[in-house]
DNA sequence: GGCTAGACTGACACGCCTGTCAGTGAATGA
DNA sequence: TCATTCACTGACAGGCGTGTCAGTCTAGCC
């Protein structure tokens, strides 16, 4: 067979073998077997375990980064389109890729420095944009007094929280785009009805914040 | 020595070694060297490895527990306030123990389905109350239309991701207490500043969301 | 002083898994 | 038909970490 496809189907054996096992539990046994393979073929397209690994993960990085399509900040319009755009992309993304791409983040958030710095450099753009953005919003004073950064964080982290709700315990299985949508109104709007936004103004008050 | 004092001390040693190296790094060997032991003793006290790791979640989350408490929902004033109290009191249970029990409690997601359920099940029960709360308040009509268990999740994952910045980037310093209480703000109030809840709603309507 | 119980020790056996390498087989070309 | 190349094979060595167990040490009691 040649090469270039001896790869990928090693590469493929792999991304399956530590979906299902996690990175520790996968032998190269493991690999191997599943891509009918000899172990010798495997260390012929992989120096170990572990560069499979690093591949699969930049190719994870490499496919999310293709689908995403920068957002211009100038028409608040095309903003929030451009953000749900964004979102469905990943969503689809990892529906396509079953929890599959989801795990091998996850793995990779824990098996050594190198890897979950390339994981967490990765959740930082998106920090670092929605940051840009609402700072952006801020100048422009459509925003509530709020800190960019903490809220960034507060977006993302929710948004990796649904997303592993529906990949890994197939929890909120709503419409296509459905949830994403909501969440966007969660975070805009809030969860307060507006015509009750004095009374919770009031609660927080009482309690010692100004809001 | 006397049986209880050694054992604390081979969990106390254990807490370290797996929170500094994770879980699969981690050897026997390095945790009797940081309890000044031979590995034999180790053994007197836990069956293997595996064991001495679920002694230690079963501790991570007896120990979380006890700190929240219950958080009645007839008054308003005393949800927010029971809320915020228990979020400082999360805070401050991982910010004593370092990040040892977010560490642990990371690595448990991924050893096996066991401990994942366990975590899983911990964060359920979160994600339950909270669910409630929403429904609770939804029948008393102070909401915006939403759905109680998307946003369950979606509070559950800010704040989780959050505690994981602050935790292990060391992120997110703010003052004591400052960031959870921005945090809750943010869900109640949302970001967009009330005099501009028509533009914004606008901009979601044409692009095909009701709020 | 002799004896016992119980905590502790650490060398060692065992299994598992990784990475190697000498060798096979099948095309391709001379 | 022979030679050469190249993907592939799989038995094997070496390493590493776990769990064991026969033996040591010490405190306390008769």
């Amino acid at each position: 067979m040649e090469p270039t496809q001896r790869r990928k189907e090693l590469l493929d054996a792999a991304k399956q073998v530590f979906a299902e096992k996690g990175y520790h539990a996968a032998g190269v046994a493991d690999i191997v077997e599943r891509a009918e393979v000899a172990r010798g073929t495997f260390y012929l397209y992989f120096k170990s375990k572990r560069e499979v690994f690093t591949a699969l993960l930049d190719y994870t990085f490499q496919t999310l980064m293709e689908r995403l399509h920068m957002v211009s900040m100038d028409q608040p319009e095309t903003i929030i389109r451009g953000l749900l755009d964004n979102m469905s992309a990943i969503e689809r993304y990892f529906e396509e890729d079953s929890e599959q791409a989801n795990i091998i983040i996850r793995e990779a958030m824990l098996l050594d420095d190198d890897s979950a710095k390339r994981v967490d450099e990765m959740r930082q753009a998106v920090v670092e944009f929605l940051e840009q953005l609402l700072t952006h919003w801020q100048k422009q004073g459509i925003l509530r007094p709020l800190d960019p950064v903490l809220t960034a964080h507060a977006v993302v982290g929710a948004v990796r929280g649904i997303f592993e709700q529906r990949m890994i315990h197939r929890r909120l299985e709503a419409g296509e785009g459905e949830v994403m949508e909501h969440l966007l109104s969660l975070f805009v709007f809030g969860i307060i009805d507006p015509e009750h936004f004095e009374l919770a103004a009031g609660h927080m008050r009482d309690i010692g914040l100004e809001d």
